[in-house]
DNA sequence: CTGCGATTTGGAATTATTCTAAATCTTGAC
DNA sequence: GTCAAGATTTAGAATAATTCCAAATCGCAG
């Protein structure tokens, strides 16, 4: 695999340009077909989907897109700020295209993952870091049950 | 697999009965001996170790517990509250015995996780939970680089 | 329009975990 | 102490999620 490191501004040359491939542009990132299907199923739905149903829904609109590539462009659009990578729990990874401050909140029945807005940043005792350790990012998970009360919630497994 | 659900308090009938076994005891699980070495494990390094490392350090004590077993073990002190599972990234699971209020510090860079002391419990605004959705907890992780700063970081990953 | 490096792709490989069914252990009852 | 019932352990197979690989294709700069 090769990084991400492009540093100029790509502008699709082909394909016609738009908000979606604007924006990866913008990062610096190549705005290929996939990432935009990729990142545009992101934008859709902001249901946290997994690996697995990003890739299900990017070949609604390009059928031929491979398992591998949707895990390559869910990369490179974490890696530029563009998505955020949730892990609530064991299972799969979750992507996420709201980068608001927020939380997740999980729920053990339905498994489904919510965002829960913050106002303010989180913040930890910084007396409490070791000293010397630099701290990037803070990630905070509530986990619970939605008591039927998520939308959909008639399919939630219920095995306790 | 059969569900933990032991009511009384057991206290082992052929073997030695001591802290570890009296503290698995309390909790209503059987304390057999893999039970003890397992949660022995955890008790004695806090260093976060996966499944595999727990495995390998039972082996010590215990040279012919099985994966399987391990994995079995440390699903059971979980669940009935001595043993947190730590998920602060992608890969195996992490387990601590410290069971007191605290954070996770993950380093990018060595991969180790570090507990962050937290005097009083995590909280997030209840009118950003939706109505009716009850919490049970709250994990924090933060993430971020030790710079060398952690102990024996001498064989970090400094892969980047 | 061309060359080069970035990206995509299918499939194999790897990693972490769960499942399964048989053997063994633990406990409470006698 | 002995026994039966159910819990636990075990090896190995199976599964799930992700990463790796090397070849084909694509996108951009010149």
């Amino acid at each position: 695999m090769s990084d991400v490191k492009a540093r100029t501004v790509f502008v699709p040359s082909h394909r016609g340009r738009n908000a979606v491939s604007e924006r990866i542009a913008e990062t610096g990132l190549r705005p290929t077909a996939q990432r935009e299907v990729v990142y545009g199923v992101l934008l859709g739905k902001s249901d946290h989907p997994t690996a697995d149903e990003v890739f299900l829904r990017a070949k609604h609109d390009k059928p031929d897109i491979s398992m591998a590539t949707v895990y390559n462009c869910l990369d490179a659009l974490v890696k530029c700020g563009l998505v955020r990578q949730v892990t609530v729990d064991r299972g799969a990874s979750r992507y996420c295209s709201n980068m608001r401050e927020h939380a997740h909140f999980c729920c053990d029945d339905c498994g489904k993952v919510f965002d829960i807005d913050l106002k303010t940043a989180p913040r930890v005792p910084e007396s409490e870091v070791p000293k010397g350790f630099q701290v990037n990012k803070i990630e905070i998970s509530l986990h619970g049950r939605c008591q039927g009360k998520c939308p959909d919630c008639g399919m939630a497994q219920i095995d306790r």
